[in-house]
DNA sequence: GTACAGATTCCAGTCGCTGGAATGTCAAGA
DNA sequence: TCTTGACATTCCAGCGACTGGAATCTGTAC
């Protein structure tokens, strides 16, 4: 089967991105408008499926799709993008530090607290103004501001 | 001083959450409504500063604001919340182990290719239709389908 | 009067999508 | 020919936990 020009499920199906992520990438500029078959299809050639694929694996090294498409971008217009990619790699690198140091430290402080928790006389658990389970925690560090110790959102919920 | 009744920007300092969180928090039921003066001010207990330190000390532990929406309800109603609380640590620590892997794994591939990227010659960059830094990768490993490889959404970036 | 802080509301944006509705197109089978 | 079904199109809304801004009102100090 020859894949020279092909509609956006077959796309889809050839780099496993949904259709609807597709349309949403053109539409933040991630992929530039297809042409248009009659019927006002998309139609896409095969390189397309190169680009997209080289989406998906940059995005597993966390980068964000904006600046995915700054490299995208600069790719296009012929210019050399190595120093480019790699001091978007190293930022995130330190970003992923921060990330995985943080999770630890929220991970301690969850099993000190299930610990406590699994101690406790759970009859002394009515009393409506305080949960002894969640107490208050000492404000993590002195390095980090309050608000600075959110941990990460959770997940996208995308099961299929 | 003593704080038996105040506005939202007091609340806001003695608990270290923004005023436009405290209105968020009560428009998705985290904080019941408040009693308004006669301004239309929203005027708030001491209680409820109490109130707010756990929704903060709870997400500290990584529960979302629905679920500690649930406790708080729970606990409004005099019921005994510790099972409930406990299962919900239980599950989050589960939740947390798989994200540190997941950005552990993430972090040994990026270091992987920057690695790569810094013995490439710079000259070699230009062929337009592939990038010798960010290439295909394997498909992580067998047990995770490529839709749930996806990373952690990043961190908010709430610098003040 | 005139600042200025602080309160109110509502609307929009973040990120990377997903889901659904309403509609149009195309090929195959009865 | 009709119908079914898979595909395509558009737009709108939502996730989570907020933040920012605009336009407007209130309260206090000078």
């Amino acid at each position: 089967m020859y894949h020279g020009a092909m509609n956006i499920g077959e796309l889809g199906r050839l780099t496993g991105v949904s259709t609807k992520a597709i349309r949403y990438y053109e539409e933040i500029g991630v992929l530039k408008e297809p042409e248009r078959s009659a019927n006002g299809y998309r139609t896409y050639e095969s390189e397309t499926v190169d680009r997209l694929r080289f989406v998906k694996d940059a995005q597993l090294t966390g980068l964000s799709l904006a600046e995915i498409t700054t490299i995208l971008d600069q790719r296009g217009k012929g210019e050399s993008t190595c120093e480019h990619v790699m001091s978007l790699l190293d930022h995130h690198l330190h970003e992923l530090d921060t990330r995985i140091k943080a999770l630890k430290k929220t991970r301690t402080r969850l099993v000190t607290i299930a610990d406590r928790a699994r101690k406790l006389d759970p009859s002394e658990c009515l009393d409506p103004n305080r949960c002894q389970t969640i107490v208050p925690q000492d404000p993590i560090d002195g390095s980090a501001s309050p608000a600075d110790v959110h941990e990460a959102p959770r997940e996208h919920a995308h099961a299929h």
